[in-house]
DNA sequence: ATGAAAGCGCTAACAC
DNA sequence: GTGTTAGCGCTTTCAT
């Protein structure tokens, strides 16, 4: 027959209860919860033994008027890309070691919810946001940082003023796998990239991979057999495009592809239109996700260290929590992780 | 020069700024905002205008100490499932258009982190939750349903009290695949499912799956050569099982896999250890996931309509924040999408 | 139909 | 070192 005490949850222990157990004031507890200055050893043990007992745990809700949430949010564009599993699991044990809860919100492909939901994660009073592969505008970035501390991966943005920036060092990842193709012996490298629709495209990875691979093709002397064909997000009709490309005369004896998706679909049609791979194409991916270890692809991809770009953000936005209001724009070295996909031209 | 008016974050409009813009007492804003009665249409309008003058947006943190925030949470085992995203999508299609917002934890297949996501949900003073696929006992999803409204996804809980459950019909979608195989002259068929350590393994979606098989083995006469085989979820060491079961001297003439990460595996292996497929061996997944559709897999597979299990959760989510209290096990129909995975036997 | 006012559970001045 | 108390922005009786 207990009564219930009042609460947002009829039976949820608030802080007054906690310090009426500890015989102590509500300020007291509020400070250890806070590890504030000005409490002695013995009051501290005392309100944490009445948490323990009594299991309290303080309102999220309540906080957020107030002080820090404790909570952070990530929003990501959509969640088909297998690399994004290990940016949040980079993000989830920086934060975690500080306390920190990870929130995620998902764009489902569209702006505007993806605005919504910065919005929706403000109003919750989340302490920083983290955006992946964010489809905005810079303007609408900025103004996004004005009122939150704000970090973005995976955004080529040249200049951030009100917020970080973390990054694969794409061009260097392109750059790489053109020297290792140039140094089988390939002379003839197209690359597959994506299209990209946005007006503010050029921020989008794909094109500092273009660049990274341009660069790259020039270095070797190899700008006239330079191609870029970027194909559509939509897959019946990029099927076919590839399936154009594989049928095409002048088709290259290597092709990078900007991203595992790409490059396994294109290794699967290829494989079933009868073509021997890698003797008659050599393929190279980005991103080095489970897939490209799969038995019949064993992908040579570049890998983005995801877990270390969602640390690094994690860490950034931490620190911008903290006060720090300079800018920082972080790169990532990308590695290169060989299979055999690709061959001797 | 405009003065900063006080709030959480400095410059931020309340609902006091409304109400003195719109000339009407801020409960009269708080009404409008929330639909409820006793507003006149013409101060309605006023306020409306007024919230969209100052671009108003409720503080969900406020909002959470004394009513609703319009926010559901959904916690995921983990993401690396490709079957996920629709389900996601179908809860944000149900939610949104309640105007409820969606955020998803991940418990990076940690008991105690998805715990600890859940009472931070709560904290956060959440409407609502979706749990999918979760590991945790039955009697801890009632501890957890008796503080919030919560709906169970892909979780075979016999019978549950203070929440929902919502499935597709698994023993049913196996039983589909094992009379498809049969029709196509099949007798020895495999299964190939997956080995959970938890205690409370049983509630597992693969456990259905294997019930289903069994049940329809024996429908067709066929139980002497029913058979599963339970691989464990470790990349490397389920791969080691999977070549010892193609190269064993009774190897079947079909296989049934539990899921689709583990039936394209199967393929690649067979495939790279020069096996003919379909021809020597057919094989038929579950969850008809994107990579099914690749070429060169084209794997025949039962499709969960994940899209709709996501919605059926959020819709039985509404209605349980709604007041309704009476359990609900829902259980959707699969089916199955045929592709060239499968042939005759 | 409208508004005044009392909290919700917490944090952070400020007083002692 | 500890307690008192005034809010944070909202919802919700309860008067008017």
């Amino acid at each position: 027959m207990n009564e219930q005490p009042r609460g947002t949850r009829p039976g949820r222990i608030t802080i007054r209860d906690v310090a009426a157990d500890a015989g102590v004031s509500v300020a007291a507890v509020s400070k250890v919860l806070r590890n504030a200055y000005g409490v002695s050893p013995a009051l501290r043990q005392n309100v944490l033994t009445s948490i323990e007992k009594l299991g309290y745990r303080p309102s999220t809700a309540a906080r957020g008027m107030r002080g820090r949430t404790f909570t952070i949010g990530v929003v990501l564009v959509e969640m088909g890309n297998p690399f994004l599993p290990d940016v949040i699991a980079g993000i989830s044990d920086a934060c975690g070691a500080d306390g920190y809860k990870v929130l995620i919100g998902l764009g489902q492909a569209q702006l505007t919810l993806e605005e919504s939901l910065l919005d929706s994660m403000i109003d919750h009073g989340m302490d920083g946001l983290i955006l992946v592969a964010p489809r905005m505008s810079g303007e609408t970035l900025e103004a996004y940082a004005r009122q939150t501390p704000l970090v973005v991966i995976a955004h080529h943005e040249p200049s951030p003023n009100a917020y970080d920036t973390v990054n694969s060092d794409d061009a260097a990842g392109a750059h790489m796998v053109v020297a290792e193709l140039v140094a089988a012996g390939h002379s003839d490298i197209a690359m597959i990239s994506l299209l990209v629709a946005d007006d503010n495209s050029q921020t989008h990875v794909s094109v500092a991979r273009e660049k990274g691979y341009l660069k790259a093709m020039g270095d070797a002397g190899l700008e006239p057999s330079a191609r870029i064909l970027r194909m559509t997000g939509d897959k019946d009709l990029r099927q076919a495009q590839m399936r154009s490309f594989l049928s095409a005369p002048d088709r290259p004896t290597a092709v990078f592809c900007w991203s595992d998706l790409f490059a396994i679909e294109l290794i699967g049609l290829a494989r079933s239109s009868g073509m021997n791979l890698p003797s008659e194409l050599s393929v190279i991916g980005y991103d080095n996700s489970p897939p490209a270890t799969m038995p019949l692809i064993e992908l040579t991809s570049v890998d983005q260290n995801a877990r270390g770009l969602g640390g690094a953000a994690a860490t950034a936005l931490l620190s911008r929590i903290a006060g720090r209001t300079n800018p920082q724009r972080l790169m990532l070295k990308p590695t290169l992780a060989h299979r055999t996909s690709h061959g001797p031209a």
